[in-house]
DNA sequence: GCATTATATTGATTCGTATCATTTGTTTAA
DNA sequence: TTAAACAAATGATACGAATCAATATAATGC
């Protein structure tokens, strides 16, 4: 459970609140709302008009777009501690151009693009950390879009495995489920049939070993050889670290 | 050519520059640097260290990243009065994430993260306008991605041709290519081959014309009709069907 | 002008991955 | 516990688009 200090902890520690004053950290929380949402439910649709910005306190949320053709992609999954849809705010008439909606019941916190705006305004240091949030998501985006274009299913899924490891000592790591396979089918833009085979045909060949919920990697340097990727890409590659101010 | 006048008109019109004072903007462009490119010439590598950030006076560049596995992928194309590489300034330590090349003669000036980043932590309102900037950046790399993910070689030339619609008066339209023919397939993914043939059968369906360095369209309606793709969701850009809320 | 090189087109073939159809497995609720 | 509903796995097939190879066309330099 979330109680009221877990919430001051997760959001005063959070880069786009941690640059805040004391009086400003309260006056955007006066009009901050704490809810809930169920599996399933959607905290906002596509298309809906966006006036405020969230920070996940529990849970797991997807971001996903339906496209012109009717389907549905799944660009981002948010987990404890990342906001979304703060970027929107600097639009004049803003509307989500995704939807959200919990994988997990979850727990968030929205605030008032006003009230942020409004502090903004009068506290650059705020906006230096805003901007660099802004910039990795950039980052992150350009690193989708290469992948997607320039990478086929396989080398999708074997680059995904090998930046989101978890425990990782050793030659061996482990990754997480903690969303349905489906879902991350659709974050890697693989049908999940495609993706079954593709995890079945990595455990046949002693790359990885599946338990619910979780996938084993048995030898890192392997699913690197199993890839036509370089090593450093995948370690290098990205600067995700930034420091607000300096 | 590029006179002072000429650039002073493009650049303080800009929306990175507009909100700066007379002080400021003297300030800041007396680290500015204007220079050109040939084609082919490189501004700088993917990579190399992110100092400064550039605005197009003249000429078309691509932005292209070579991906881990060795393939080029042209991510976007710059022409007169677009800027890039601003976004990084907000990085600490911050390096190019793509190559950027001239494709036809360019002129280019270039400014000073720091001296800009400086100006920033001072004049609030100029920040507003870097990250709506940013905002719409990451808006168009959610529209790739999805288009990427979900849409095939057609769509994604039919949406492209859709999108970039010049002189469109009554049912017609004309796009004018000033890029080469390679470029535009690799920023829409698509080999030069593939690439070729679409537009050739396009033809031959009657839906366009090609001549020297220009797509004519003939029939905007056919086009649409010959995409999957309902209509408002190309001239809407972002709405695409709304489920009202439960 | 002609040769040289780059760019674009066209053809033949292969391969990856989507799609459709079923089956198996796993939750959820009665 | 059993049924119902959902998620995942497996099989068979089809198709889009990449790849390889060759030719044609356009641009560039001498």
């Amino acid at each position: 459970m979330i109680t009221d200090s877990n919430i001051i902890d997760i959001v005063s520690t959070h880069h786009l609140f941690s640059a805040l004053t004391d009086a400003e950290f309260k006056q955007l929380f006066a009009t901050a709302k704490t809810f809930k949402v169920e599996p399933l439910e959607n905290v906002f649709h596509q298309g809906d008009e966006a006036n405020r910005f969230y920070l996940v306190l529990r849970g797991h949320l997807k971001l996903y777009r339906t496209s012109p053709s009717g389907q549905e992609k799944v660009v981002e999954v948010m987990r404890q501690g990342n906001t979304f849809a703060e970027a929107l705010m600097f639009n004049n008439k803003p509307f989500y151009p995704v939807a959200a909606q919990a994988v997990s019941e979850s727990e968030l916190i929205s605030i008032d693009n006003e009230t942020y705006l409004k502090i903004l305004k009068i506290n650059p240091e705020a906006g230096i950390a805003i901007m660099a949030n802004m910039s990795i998501r950039l980052h992150h985006d350009l690193n989708e879009i290469e992948m997607l274009s320039v990478e086929n299913a396989k080398n999708r899924l074997l680059l995904f495995l090998l930046k989101n490891l978890q425990d990782n000592n050793g030659n061996e790591g482990i990754i997480e489920l903690d969303i349905p396979k489906r879902t991350l089918a659709s974050l890697l833009s693989i049908q999940p049939e495609t993706f079954s085979r593709l995890l079945k045909k990595m455990t046949k060949e002693g790359l990885i070993e599946e338990r619910k919920g979780l996938i084993r990697i048995m030898d890192i340097d392997a699913l690197y050889a199993a890839s036509d990727i370089p090593v450093q890409s995948v370690t290098g590659n990205i600067p995700v670290q930034f420091v607000p101010g300096e």
